[in-house]
Order: structure tokens, then C-alpha cells, then sequence
DNA sequence: ACAAGAACTGAACATGTGTTTAGTGTTTTG
DNA sequence: CAAAACACTAAACACATGTTCAGTTCTTGT
């Protein structure tokens, strides 16, 4: 791991803002709170990246491209992505909650490759048939994403820091064995939804 | 459904924040920007909330009482939570993702709550068996939460108007099947999982 | 060694921000 | 009905913001 010291100030900045945006989000963080941190006056920060608007998408390509040459979206692609550096957690939540074009791109691409997946795992025989294969692969994205999205609250309960593995992985442990036994013994919950939604909608 | 002018120029105020807040998010959204939506002059936002943070302290109060007034934690209340009001769900998004002290608490409401409704269904034979209930109810609340604080993401992929209800039962049903009959078929990767834990914290 | 260019800064500018103040109508109340 | 309380506004204030500009220091190729 390298000093912050002994990368470039461009480098040094985008970090800055990373971890700033993460935490404080994308309006809420200053050029001037960034510089700071980045130990540079705020004129350099747009002298090498045009302007706020240009550091975001710094940020984002940053971010996205480091995810996505994280390899192949599959369940180890989710113990790789929970161990991720926290500052680029938590701008990725920040990015997919603001809709960033980036952010937006990204998690099509994601929920593309895991319905692949899926559907590999369907012929293949070790992942069960689906009514809907499209909307279980969103869900399952948006599933592998939400204790990333929602990390200081699951974290907060599941014990200490949010930003360690351990705290991660129990919560990773107890979705797997969900997704591998059901949480629901019988279908009771199930028939009574699709019961609602016949009755609502003929 | 009542039209904006018959509503008190309080609760007009409160409303337009809450949907400001919840598309903007709440440094990106201004107190002018907020009086202009609601037809009144920036000083009265102040004058009926103090400030900005007590405009926000309200708007947190009014989802959250609203949310709680809507009934038990279950698997209803999903759909409940699904179908309410869409800048209600943006606003709750944004105020999990900034840890507001209220949301925080809500949080850990709902999970105790879950936690609670999950040990009563293992009592009763229609929930399996946990090695860790409170990983468990944690990571089953973030998943009810996910498709709502990823909205924007989740509709775009499931067609049309992520405020459409049919786009959000859709993904609903494909969680449900996951939760009841489990989405892998045999425990590959829950022991994968499990070996690589192991191997790594012996 | 020198010139060209890049990295970098301090001060300033224009604008948008949250908030205050003084004041005007409009209810409510004794 | 007068007075107190309230809803509400226009104008201004102090400050923070993103960005620009002129200038200085440092690096680098020849």
C-alpha cells in the first residue's frame, strides 16, 4: 500500500474526492474540502480536471473501471466487491443512488453478465428454473448490492466497523445459505402474493 | 388525493421538500428552490421549520411516522412499502444512505421487529433454520430495501416507470420464488463460501 | 544552459447559499 | 372592537461556492 504522499497530486486529488463524495455526497462536497485534503489549492483541482463536473466523472470512470476489471460477476465476484476498498464502496452507492449515466451503465452490465450466468447455472443444473429469468436477475444484482448501498446501517447492527470483512462476510453467510435452502419452508407466502396480485389483476 | 393548494402552506412546504430532497438529495436541494416549488417566499420555509436541517428533521418525522403507522413487518408490508407514495421512497433512499439518526433508527426497528416475526415463523415450522438469526433478518431487510433505495436502477431494466407497480411486483415475485424454493439447487457455493472463510480464518 | 511547457498558487469574481430583519396584512382572542 | 398572535413577504446580509486570471515555480527536452 503506498503513502498518500507518493502519488501524483492528480491522483491525490481524485482520491480526495472519492472518500469526499463517498461520505458526504456529490452536491454536499466542496472543490475547496477536496483540495484540502488532497493538500493542493483549488485551482489545481480544475486545472486537471476542468471542473467538478469533470472530477466526478473522473470518479466514476475510476471506480467502474477498477470494478469492472474485477473478473467475473459470479458469488466470489461478491466477496471481492464487499472487500473492496470502503471509499469506492461507498461512491458506488453514491453514483448508483444518483443515477449517474456511469452508474446506470454499470449495473445493466452487471445484471447482463449475472442473467447469463444464471442461465448457464440453469442448464448446467445447479440453479433452479425461473417464471421470469430477467426479474430475478435484477433482484439478485440488486440484492448483492443492497448491504453495499445500505453498509453503514447493516453494519452498524451486524457489530463493529462497517468497513471490516468480518462484519461483511456474516452477512454474506446468512444471504448464501437463503439463496441456497429458501428462508421460507413452504410456500404459503409465495401462493398468498401471487393469490393478491390474481385478484388484483385479473 | 388532495390538490396542492387546499394543503396548509406548512404541509406544502414539507411535501415539496420531500420530493427535492429525495431527487436532489438534501445538500444539492436549496431553501429557494423548495419555497419556489411550494408557491411561498424563501422566510417562510424558516419561519415554519427554523431552518434547513429542521425542514429536513420534519420531513424525516412525517415518512418515518407514515412508514410506521403502515403496520406490521412482514412480507405485506413489502408490498405496502412498494406501493407507497414514490418521493416518500426517494426521501427514505436518501436518508438511509446519509445515516440520518432517525433512518438509522428505523433500520433498527425493522430488523428487530423481522428478527422477531423470523424466530416466530421457526417456532411455527414455516421458517428453516439459522446459524446466525441476526446476520439473517439484517440481510433480509437490506434485501426488501434494496429494490426501493435502487429504484431508479431496477425500473429501468424491469421496463417502464420504476413508479409503475407492476414493475416493482415483478421483481417482488422473482425474490419471493428465490426466498421460498432457494435459487441454487444444491450448496456448491454455500460451501465453496464456507471453505474459503475457513481456509482464511482457520 | 536555455527555452518551452507543465504544475501549481493567491487573489479575485460572480453567483448562490442559509438566514435575519423589518415590516405588512390577516386571523384569532379577550 | 382593539389587541395580540400569526402567516407571510421583500430586501438585505454574511458567507461559501465554482471558476477565472495573472503570475510563479518546477520539470524537461535540446
Amino acid at each position: 500500500m503506498r503513502s498518500a504522499s507518493d502519488l501524483t497530486a492528480r491522483a491525490r486529488i481524485r482520491d480526495a474526492a472519492l472518500a469526499r463524495f463517498g461520505t458526504d455526497g456529490i452536491a454536499g462536497t466542496s472543490v475547496r474540502a477536496v483540495a484540502a485534503d488532497a493538500g493542493v489549492s483549488p485551482a489545481l483541482v480544475v486545472h486537471h480536471f476542468g471542473s467538478k463536473e469533470g472530477l466526478r466523472q473522473a470518479c466514476d470512470d475510476y471506480v467502474l473501471d477498477s470494478i469492472r476489471s474485477g473478473g467475473e460477476a459470479s458469488v466470489e465476484a461478491l466477496d471481492e466487491i464487499l472487500q473492496a476498498a470502503t471509499p469506492v464502496r461507498r461512491y458506488l452507492a453514491r453514483a448508483l443512488l444518483d443515477d449517474t449515466p456511469a452508474a446506470g451503465a454499470l449495473f445493466a452490465e452487471i445484471v447482463e453478465r449475472t442473467e447469463a450466468w444464471l442461465a448457464t447455472g440453469e442448464e448446467e443444473g445447479w440453479v433452479r428454473a425461473s417464471a421470469d429469468a430477467r426479474a430475478r436477475a435484477v433482484t439478485y444484482v440488486s440484492w448483492l448490492l443492497a448491504p453495499l448501498v445500505l453498509g453503514d446501517q447493516v453494519g452498524r447492527l451486524l457489530g463493529g466497523d462497517p468497513a471490516e470483512t468480518a462484519t461483511a462476510v456474516r452477512g454474506a453467510r446468512a444471504g448464501l445459505e437463503m439463496l441456497t435452502h429458501g428462508l421460507f419452508a413452504d410456500d404459503r407466502w409465495l401462493k398468498a402474493f401471487t393469490d393478491i396480485n390474481e385478484r388484483t389483476r385479473p
